[in-house]
DNA sequence: TTGAAAATGATAATGATTACTGTTATTATT
DNA sequence: AATAATAACAGTAATCATTATCATTTTCAA
C-alpha cells in the first residue's frame, strides 16, 4: 500500500559526475537528448537511459535544476535563484539574472494548504532569434 | 520553408462551447483527460482528439491558460491574473490568488532579446494532502 | 441549395521518458 | 586481495501524453 522509496546509498558514478560536470560548465539549459550528445563526446558508448537516469538523481540530490518546460524538460546546472524567460515559438529558455523583488510570498504560503519549497518567475514570450525569423517571413 | 500557419476562419462548435463552459464553471484545473472524462457526460461520443484540439485553440483564442504542468499539461478556466502552486508530489495545481507584487520586471524585458508576453510566479512544493500523507506512512 | 472549408471521430503515429534485464563497477567487510 | 551486496550501467522494450492522418459530417456564406 504505502509506496515508499526504497532508501539507497548512492554510490560513485563518472558518469554522473561529468553530467553535473557537463551542465555547471555550460551557460543554456539543455534537453536530456543535448546533454547525450554532449556527453558522448567524452564517453561514447553511454546509453539514453544514463543520462536520464542521472538527471533525474542530480534533480533530486539538489545538485541541478529541472526548468518544467513543456515538451522536453530543460536542465539548469546553476542553482543560484534566478528567473527564465521561455519562448514560446522555439522552447529556448534564457537566463534572468535581473535582480526581481517580489513581496507577498507569504500570504501565498498561508494561502497553500502545504509547504512551498521554491518560488520563481515565469515570463513567457518570443525570443529575439524568433522574431527576426518572423519579420524575414512577412 | 516559411512555415506560416495558414489563416483560417472559425466556424461554431458546439462541443468547442461546451469545453470552455466546463472550464469555466470548474475551480481546479484539469488535465486534457480528465476535462474527455467529464465532457463525455453530455457529449458521450465525443474523441479525446476533439478536447486536445479544442483545447488548443481555446489557448490560441486566449480564452483558457495552459499552465504549463510537467508530464500532463493542465488547463485553467480563469484568465485573471493570479499565480500557481504545483505539488511536486502528485502533480495537483492550486490557485494562489494572493495580490503579489512584482517589481523589476521592466530590467527583465530589456535582459531578453525577445518580447515578454506574460510573467507569473510558480510556486512548488508539498501539497496539504500529501503531507499528510507522508506523515501517515512514516 | 450548394459548395468550400472547418470540425469531428476513430485510430495510427510520434516522441519523450521510464521500465526492464542481464552485466559491470563500486565499496564495505572479511 | 578476495568476497559479497548492491548501485550503476547499456541496450532495448514499454509506456503514455499528445499530435497527425483521413474519411465523414457540420457550419455558413453566397
Amino acid at each position: 500500500m504505502l509506496t515508499e522509496k526504497k532508501l539507497t546509498v548512492q554510490k560513485h558514478s563518472d558518469k554522473r559526475d561529468a553530467i553535473l560536470e557537463n551542465l555547471r560548465s555550460r551557460k543554456d539549459h539543455p534537453t536530456a537528448d543535448m546533454v547525450y550528445t554532449s556527453i558522448r563526446e567524452e564517453y561514447p558508448q553511454i546509453s539514453l537511459a544514463t543520462v536520464y537516469r542521472n538527471l533525474a538523481s542530480l534533480c533530486e540530490n539538489g545538485d541541478i535544476i529541472a526548468l518544467g518546460a513543456k515538451g522536453r524538460e530543460r536542465y539548469d546546472g546553476n542553482i543560484s535563484p534566478h528567473n527564465h524567460f521561455f519562448c514560446l515559438s522555439c522552447g529556448e529558455v534564457e537566463d534572468i539574472m535581473s535582480p526581481i523583488e517580489i513581496s507577498g510570498i507569504c500570504s501565498a504560503g498561508k494561502e497553500v494548504g502545504g509547504k512551498i519549497t521554491s518560488a520563481s518567475i515565469v515570463f513567457r514570450g518570443i525570443c529575439g532569434k524568433c522574431l527576426e525569423n518572423k519579420s524575414k517571413n512577412n
